[in-house]
DNA sequence: TTGTATGCGTTATCAT
DNA sequence: ATGATAACGCATACAA
């Protein structure tokens, strides 16, 4: 059976949306009364109130958002700036913000900036046209280049990972407590040479994960000469090119702790490629628990960001900054917990 | 060792952003005369124009959008609609849409509205508030529910993915010839008994990659009750499921035509699940071309969207329906290409 | 409880 | 070539 499809009429003139003149003027009353009734309708008596509501319904009015943030010297936008929205842990998160924001009457608006500088530069000159009232960083960086110092930036916090050096208030998951919850599930398997894969200068979280690393390194009394730490980005690439790099050396780990599940994924593609099973010769760890982390092969035991919780307390915070409170904590961690899947082993003495 | 933290000295009293006023005190001038600097400065002689430069300079001056967008009666932003922007196509497709925007001045906004109605209300109610001057759909189904029909929708282009039932201009890839190339290509390996994995009554790409199929099958002269079809949403889930559905038969097909990445990533976990090697026991072949299509095992033989091209291409359309055109064509088809990697071999005869 | 009037920062029209 | 000014839609201080 054919149904027909039904075709939107298309005035040659869109019909304007209502304004609050309009709804006045249909309501019997004044537009101050119906500012207020939408407002602050405790003011405004039941009979009116009605009258207006009414009124609003026949119209279909909705406040001009443009005329409202004019007016009021402020936008109900929030602007998340992000350098790849394509990240595996952007998606969750960004739920979270939106959600809390939402709850309190505010729109949540996304940049990407692709780690270019002029990209940064122009969510700096939207962030001044004042069309957002706060900023949340989804990156290890500012991403605005040298101007971020001179311009004042609206509140704004960073979500995800810390940003690396702006005194910016934080939210995010205890990164040094995940490590550690990792090397010690590692240690407990009876690993004693553990490699960590991804540490990086410029990368705080990833920072403080190998600092757990070092930290429960350290706790299992092994010295610090006996510790591997390489270098990374946390990228599929970086994991593998760890693995060449590791496999130049004389003595191997028993395990890969890796500063991030997609490093994770490099490391064990670097190893399957090599003709190595995991976790039969050797274990890996992750770090994210990216939705990819369940399904490679062997699926990844790994720390679970409590990504949702976390934008929503971002969020909640930068709300809090916009209404003026001065929240005394600069960092908020929430403590994540290990997943354990099929990737980690018992240590096996292998002749390469 | 507590590092102290470094604390960004807050004003008491931001100073507010500057205003054309401040810049025409500044540069001794009428504040019209700096509208005209700004936008038409052909208008202004060259004296002035260099004075109100200069001025801008110094006090920092951004046009606030709020006003602007109140003064001329549309916002100079674009809403984009997706159901997830998780989706590994999304990323790129959005860059394509940005760069395009920002190159004539619109900013890019988006939402997600994770296939939830009262989500979708929400944007709706945003695009009536005037915030958008324009929409992009990526979703192949209206996201507003019902209120679509009453409503007056903004200038609107569907991206990616055709929009089911809006008589909404499209622009995406081709899906029919994709698929077509697809399937030629499993044909010439050998292959007689192809299955199609994902069709979906309710994903127009997805119905037009399976009659790619089969109008490749009629083809190669292949009788229609050869065919296998499967149904799908485009998950891997929906792909493990296809597999354990299709192993309950008698009759097997050599290879499985999938009709996304992820789906052809769940068949392909199926099928080692059972033990089965591809390309070996069975080949295998995606559409798409996800980031995670060439770090499978094998890599996966697939179709690649054009994604930055799409987007650029749909933005540009939905600029030129601003500016009062009236583009012929209701649709935009970008020819894909295949990438062959290892997932595709000869047929085997297999006893089970 | 309700109405009048002002101004938010811009752009465009109309003078000059 | 430049300036004065009205209007965009709204929220609120002030009057009534």
């Amino acid at each position: 059976m054919v149904r027909p499809l039904i075709f939107r009429t298309f005035h040659v003139s869109q019909s304007a949306p209502a304004t609050i003149e309009e709804v006045a003027r249909l309501a019997q009353v004044s537009i101050a009364t119906v500012s207020r009734a939408i407002h602050t309708p405790e003011k405004v008596s039941v009979s009116t109130r009605q009258k207006v509501n009414q009124a609003i319904a026949i119209t279909g009015y909705t406040t001009n958002a443009m005329a409202r943030g004019l007016r009021l010297g402020r936008s109900n936008m929030i602007l998340v700036v992000a350098p790849d929205i394509g990240d595996p842990n952007f998606s969750h998160i960004l739920a979270g913000l939106e959600n809390e924001a939402r709850a309190h009457g505010y729109g949540v608006l996304i940049g990407h900036t692709q780690n270019e500088p002029l990209r940064g530069m122009e969510y700096l000159k939207f962030l001044n046209s004042g069309q957002a009232a706060g900023l949340i960083l989804f990156t290890g960086t500012l991403p605005f280049g040298h101007q971020a110092a001179t311009t004042q930036l609206p509140p704004t916090v960073g979500v995800f990972e810390p940003v690396f050096n702006g005194g910016i208030p934080y939210v995010g998951v205890d990164d040094l407590a995940g490590a550690r919850k990792t090397v010690d599930h590692l240690l407990s398997a009876g690993h004693r040479s553990i490699a960590f894969i991804g540490d990086s200068r410029t990368r705080l979280a990833y920072q403080r994960r190998r600092e757990g690393y070092e930290e429960g390194m350290q706790a299992a009394g092994i010295e610090p000469k006996r510790r591997i730490i390489i270098d990374g980005d946390g990228t599929v690439e970086s994991g593998r090119a760890a693995i060449e790099q590791l496999f130049m050396r004389d003595t191997l780990p028993t395990a890969f702790m890796c500063a991030t599940d997609q490093t994770a994924v490099g490391v064990m593609l670097g190893l399957s490629a090599r003709g190595y099973d995991v976790p039969g010769d050797f274990s890996v760890t992750g770090f994210d628990d990216i939705p990819q982390a369940s399904f490679t092969q062997p699926p990844l035991t790994t720390i679970r960001q409590p990504r949702s919780i976390i934008g929503r307390k971002a969020m909640a915070l930068l709300l809090a900054l916009l209404g003026g409170e001065r929240p005394e904590d600069q960092e908020i961690l929430v403590m994540p917990d290990l997943v354990v899947r099929s990737s980690v082993g018992g240590p096996r003495q292998r002749s390469l």
